[in-house]
DNA sequence: TTCTCCAAAGTTGTATGAAAGATTTTGCCA
DNA sequence: TGGCAAAATCTTTCATACAACTTTGGAGAA
């Protein structure tokens, strides 16, 4: 009879690893150190450390590039909305009206950031800003980033409904493909990211000048370049 | 550049395993085969096996007894937690913030139904506009006519996300009081009354027109209006 | 100088052998 | 038959090695 079952190593790693992460503050997109330094920090084997990372993996939390390194990733928030006018968009043409509900939203939360944003909110828009500079070869890394800036923007307003919305949607909603995927030549692709850095810039000028109505001219061209990309790329590949 | 994720073996032994205990049909308690017998078996190594035993283990679908075996364990209930954002507002300063969101949504619904909206759009609002005025004198009469003149506004957008948004949001965001209540003085009701005819009516004219950023602001301010008189009425009646 | 290309170093993924801790089964003896 | 100890089984942990991939920095070319 296993009473109290004795803690195994595995879980004191992983639990280091959580602690680490709050306490050296790492942010979604920061690397982790090599699974070795991690081995003679918490003096265990290198099996014991990849059974850690494979459980936060797991639980969405990190995410692995092989040869490259081990990262911090957006945390997971419970999904299981159940509003039927959050539900995952169906078909093409339900994504591209999803998209269009969104940009209502974004683009008031842009103009209402640029009214209320405060010095701690511009840092973590910059943060993300320069974290998806950093990351534009690895689609994934890049969306967390996206992610983190239009999540800043959202805080910014000082209304929990906003912060909430964005995070909801960006487990619903997350056309993956259209931050970098689907490019045949890298030119093409390399020149697009540089342009939704740009109308990052845009935005995050305007709010930082507290200009709300071109936070929200700036917001609503984002979005709208994004959602007819969106329906570019679908009709060329529909079948 | 990482085009596709090469899947890793851990994954394919991971999937391998849910599919396994679907296909065995093993109940929760039922214990897994050895991980040696797991390595021939899908021809890893143990690290491999042990890797994506603690990924089932993290979410919650397998634990493991020390010395005696791996078990399947009770599928994880999903949450039902609603969505967070669409949660009915708590105090009244919830109130206000949710009045706000809804904004963002109606604002651009009118501007997008400026741009789409057809005759039979229009028929749908003017009934609804007529139907206010029938009953200025019962409240909630008078609110079901409000609620279908924006819902109206919505349909016209002809995107299905924002007519389910009202629909939903009405359950949820209704200041009845605000469309009557607390009056004490009969003409101040009656002129409010048709202060808000003649905001719907703005509305209503843009729409026709197609001018939409006309329509955004006449459903700006019409919102807005609403939502200063509810935190003046709660300022004058909080305890 | 600046750009390109390539090799070396760094990092994660996978394989293998071994040993220790814990549980279950076996088999012997009374 | 009943009890008990040894054997077998299984998970956990450690250590090492190599493969696959990425990043970095420097040598050489334009």
């Amino acid at each position: 009879m296993a009473e109290i079952e004795a803690l195994r190593l595995t879980d004191r790693v992983k639990n280091g690893l959580v602690r680490m992460i709050a306490e050296d503050g790492l942010q979604p997109g920061d690397k982790l150190p090599p699974s070795d330094r991690l081995c003679e920090q918490f003096s265990v084997s290198r099996t014991v450390v990849r059974e850690a990372i494979a459980s936060l993996k797991a639980e969405g939390r990190l995410r692995s590039l092989r040869g490259s390194g081990v990262y911090v990733s957006e945390p997971p928030k419970l999904t299981g909305g159940s509003s039927m006018f959050m539900e995952a968009p169906q078909d093409i043409g339900d994504v591209l009206d999803f998209m269009e509900f969104r940009m209502s939203v974004e683009i008031e939360a842009a103009g209402l950031a640029a009214e209320r944003r405060t010095e701690t909110n511009l840092l973590r828009m910059e943060q993300a800003m320069s974290q998806f500079a950093r990351h534009l070869e690895d689609n994934t890394l890049a969306t967390d980033a996206d992610r983190s800036f239009h999540r800043a923007i959202a805080d910014a307003t000082n209304n929990t409904r906003f912060r909430l919305f964005v995070d909801e949607m960006g487990e619903r909603l997350i056309p993956r493909r259209a931050l970098g995927a689907g490019f045949s030549d890298e030119k093409d692709k390399s020149e697009f990211l540089d342009n939704i850095q740009g109308e990052h810039r845009r935005i995050f000028d305007a709010i930082s000048d507290r200009q709300a109505d071109e936070a929200r001219a700036a917001m609503r061209h984002h979005l709208e370049g994004g959602r007819r990309r969106y329906r570019e790329w679908s009709l060329a590949h529909e079948r």
